[in-house]
DNA sequence: CTGAAAGCGCTAACAA
DNA sequence: TTGTTAGCGCTTTCAG
């Protein structure tokens, strides 16, 4: 197991070769004392740095700051396409920062969140963004009596001093709503996400008043609550209402895993999308408009919702006093395709 | 910007409390010094450490070990939905061996590839797993030649003592094409992967032998050399095919993203697949099985790779003196959808 | 088995 | 403007 030892050019060493003491060099490597030392030594020692290849240790300097220049970040399932793009957005606007994030997956898992928590901050992260937030969430709460700066993205929860950046998602489902109204449809059900998050609960509040606005009649028995937001709950749940409520011609899932789901449900029945059943899903994840029937739903701007949560939470970590946006909410746009027609009469 | 200074408790507040010194705390934490301590006082100090939630600081630590408990991991595409469970095989070893993954997005852009590795190495990561290799390449030598431990996954490149887990790419592509073969399938176009990836360049390679292998005559004109494992590619490539070469029933693509360029470039000339065309993939990425048509492709075990570079990072991480197998290679499986069907006569 | 002390590489307060 | 020094929290040699 042959490692070889990596060793680099310390302080010390430029110093020497520079002749100068290494307090001196330091403070010529940190921008905020530089201005300290005669331009010629700077230059000198500049030069000297650079050529020896100097790089800070990260660890000397974090055991002296106190920080790590790293940001941690929650995602609930890296295996749904939506958040892929949303770490990107995230990654641009930290990494030029000088941040390193850590990413981390929780599966959805409480148990697993709430382990991983512990690791980011045993690893002493600078901050956080979290994309696992419950409406009611233990673990945002232990971070805030913490005092750890952090922003949650994508869902959020009620709370004094709490950075986030969400959607408009109960405006999303209204559009729709009116999508579907508007093609004749009068019977439009919906497969709602959990409840306990502030996903799933807005646009389940957003669709009982769109319908409402809309003169349609709310039927309790059209509307099933799934578990989580899967394909197999999705499936499971469109079945449900298909065996129980009276017919329907419209389905509004609470995001493309469950219209995905409803999909498979569908296939296993013998019905057709949209000619038997019209679906519309929430997310534009990437590829939905690859599927069959390509996928009407509600776009949320992945990559722009991680640049402002990163931005938030830079400001966060290293603005002076200006204090940034509490909340920022994203206006949504629907995308018709081909998951959805004219109602059958 | 009242951020409140988060402190814990020290190996000294431990010691004191326990009354004996602090590094005989330090040896009671640490499982291999702790035989060094009497059972009476080790239990105590366990205990008051506990009580005291005590955790090391990781800055210190590093500083004395230098080492980091820090891995990163390349990837050339997030937004490729391959790469997700393989993420996740990596992260289900590493995090319970104590390792904070470091995931990076290269974007499959060489400069911020380098850039990327900059900034990990500064990092100090005490290891790496890239999925961003080129047959060729300047990053993978650099860390040759630093010594750093890595293994590369996915794409290989040739060279002595470099760890990676791959697939069976050959062996891949002629089970597409014996598939075809068997559905009658003459003329078989084949979309190519970058020849500079160890992906492109074996399926490429594979694809000529079985062609061979099946008495089929191998057509230059019926392969396109894409830039790119790309949807965009795809279309190109396939439309490239299409307007150049004698007629054909069936086309290999080297990967999905780029069998997903194919319907696109089906279905803007009006063609239906399969009928029109059979197309195959390779990955069995997630969601494949709901595209329009859903694919056929070659499975790679995804989960499973990240586990075996994981494991293998880890044996040169922490591996006493067992050399880990050099290069593992998977058996793949073809996994036959819509996509393909009897070459029409 | 336990304590004392040095030092990892860096920053920042203080001196000159 | 530059040098000196202490010390961040830990591990580890060396004494006892």
């Amino acid at each position: 197991m042959a490692r070889v030892a990596r060793t680099r050019a310390t302080l010390r060493d430029v110093a020497e070769r520079a002749g100068v003491h290494s307090s001196t060099v330091s403070r010529v490597l940190n921008p905020k004392t530089r201005p300290m030392v005669s331009e010629t030594v700077a230059a000198r020692v500049l030069e000297i740095a650079n050529d020896m290849g100097y790089r800070a240790n990260p660890f000397a300097l974090s055991l002296k700051t106190n920080r790590s220049f790293t940001v941690g970040v929650l995602i609930p399932d890296i295996t749904n396409p939506v958040f892929p793009p949303i770490i990107r957005g995230i990654e641009k606007v930290l990494g030029p920062a000088g941040y390193t994030t850590i990413l981390a997956d929780s599966d959805e898992d409480p148990d697993i969140e709430q382990g991983i928590l512990d690791r980011m901050r045993a690893r002493q992260v600078d901050g956080l963004i979290l994309a696992t937030a419950h409406r009611a969430d233990q673990v945002v709460e232990e971070c805030e009596a913490d005092g750890i700066p952090f922003v949650l993205i994508n869902r959020t929860m009620a709370g004094e001093g709490i950075y986030s950046v969400t959607n408009d998602d109960f405006g999303g489902i209204a559009m729709a709503v009116d999508h579907l109204a508007d093609l004749g449809h009068r019977r439009i059900a919906h497969l709602a996400g959990p409840q306990d998050l502030s996903t799933g609960f807005e646009r389940h509040r957003g669709y009982l008043e769109a319908i409402k606005a809309r003169g349609l009649e709310i039927d309790p028995e059209l509307i099933f609550v799934c578990r989580a937001f899967t394909e197999e709950q999705g499936k499971t749940g469109l079945e449900a209402l298909l065996d129980s409520a009276k017919p329907f011609t419209a389905v509004i899932a609470g995001n493309d895993m469950l219209a995905l789901g409803c999909y498979d449900a569908l296939e296993d029945r013998g019905l057709r999308c949209p000619e038997d059943m019209s679906v519309t899903g929430f997310n534009d994840m990437p590829f939905v408009d690859k599927f069959r029937p390509p996928m009407t739903t509600v776009r949320i701007p992945h990559y722009e919702m991680g640049n402002a949560a990163a931005n938030i939470l830079l400001s966060l970590l290293e603005g002076e006093d200006e204090e940034p946006p509490k909340s920022v909410c994203q206006t949504l746009e629907l995308i018709v395709r081909g998951s959805t027609a004219k109602a059958r009469d």
